[in-house]
DNA sequence: ACACGAAATTGATATATGTCAATTTTCAGT
DNA sequence: ACTGAAAATTGACATATATCAATTTCGTGT
């Protein structure tokens, strides 16, 4: 994973080249709080431009989940394989202004049993844990960002377990027909039957039924 | 909600008085981030000290939930009525040096659906959104201590979600006995069962055959 | 454009757990 | 200690969804 130079090593990556990539996340930045010269040059110098092709892999299990990505283009689903079992369960789908890590690796330090995946051709900026520190440390209201940006997640957490609860599969899925109508356009059925603790066969006769509905 | 006085504006509440009080909270947050004597001030000034008698309610649906609060001594649960239904699912235990609030309520400042209520009798600090706000703009380093409570808080989502993915009763069971086998102790069934997605039926039968294998 | 494999659909059956009901146990308040 | 109500247990039956299997549809790479 990242084997990539840093960016800023790249060939052509110049200082106003990185801070034209990573644009979108520097602004959603500095609307939550403003940004310091300083802490937006440690930022620039530490982040590690990517490009993930359509089915490459960002995360195995086994791994520890080195990085924060912020995804700048694309789409990407995280998954693990449960013991003694071939099905994965997918996790989460995560797009363009939000990050992706395997939450459980990177905070535990400890390697997980997560794959993270391309399923659209995507470009993200990553910031290795250690360089997080680095900026929570120098910077304090870096803290303040990623704070706001924490508590939102935590609010999204909450908002899934809530439909989690659901007993029935097809109020699941009216949820999140509801809340997130854009990714059944960009992903597979079949992933979010997983997603939705469903097989593929129940999505799609709940699928079927409300075809005839409307 | 909250109708007792302000902390420090309660009669034989000295600054000593509420510091003591308040110290098993002062304590879990030095540990994160040195607090300045300035910070700490801030805090002593705006907490409300709370006693919860064993099925007192903190937090009522229709009502935003205006305080995140650390709990001193005690144990509370958080459960909603679902719609045209009468029984209430458990999303939530928090104990000693947890925080709790309603996470869909505090952050969308939005009436929300949940109960609070002391499943024993309970001590809290309470802090209005309004003053964490506050907090957070003068003094940065409360930035850093609520970041890393807040993404603690992320992982133990994750775990949760982990646990519910899980489509065997006996297998959601089993990791609850494993990671929280004091919660055993301290919480009637029938609001483990809810938490845990079955009926108390089921979790009867889970507890009698395994009563029977060891 | 074509061909192949994966994804999605549809049907038949199996099963874990929910629902309803009856009893026993526990526990809190007098 | 006693008593009543809530909690927990146990049993019989209902049901949503998983599983297994067969087809059809779709999408991707050549």
């Amino acid at each position: 994973m990242f084997e990539n130079a840093t960016a800023s090593h790249r060939p052509g990556s110049n200082t106003e080249e990185i801070n034209a990539i990573i644009k979108p996340m520097l602004d959603q930045w500095e609307k939550i709080y403003h940004l310091s010269p300083e802490l937006v040059d440690d930022i620039r110098q530490r982040v590690k431009i990517r490009r993930l092709d359509k089915g490459e892999l960002l995360l195995v299990p086994g791994k520890i989940a080195s990085h924060a990505s912020f995804i700048l283009e694309g789409l990407v689903k995280s998954y693990y394989i449960p013991e003694d079992e071939i099905a994965p369960v997918v996790t989460k789908f995560m797009f363009e202004n939000s990050i992706i890590t395997s939450i459980l690796s990177y905070y535990s330090r400890q390697p997980g049993n997560e794959y993270i995946e391309a399923v659209e051709d995507t470009l993200i900026a990553s910031l290795h844990y250690n360089d997080m520190q680095f900026l929570f440390s120098k910077h304090f209201e870096f803290n303040y960002i990623i704070r706001v940006i924490a508590e939102k997640y935590l609010y999204c957490l909450e908002v899934e377990i809530y439909n989690r609860r659901k007993p029935l599969a097809e109020d699941r899925y009216a949820f999140f027909q509801k809340h997130f109508p854009y990714l059944l356009q960009r992903v597979a059925l079949k992933d979010i039957a997983s997603y939705l603790s469903m097989t593929t066969e129940t999505l799609s006769r709940i699928r079927g039924k409300h075809k005839k509905t409307r």
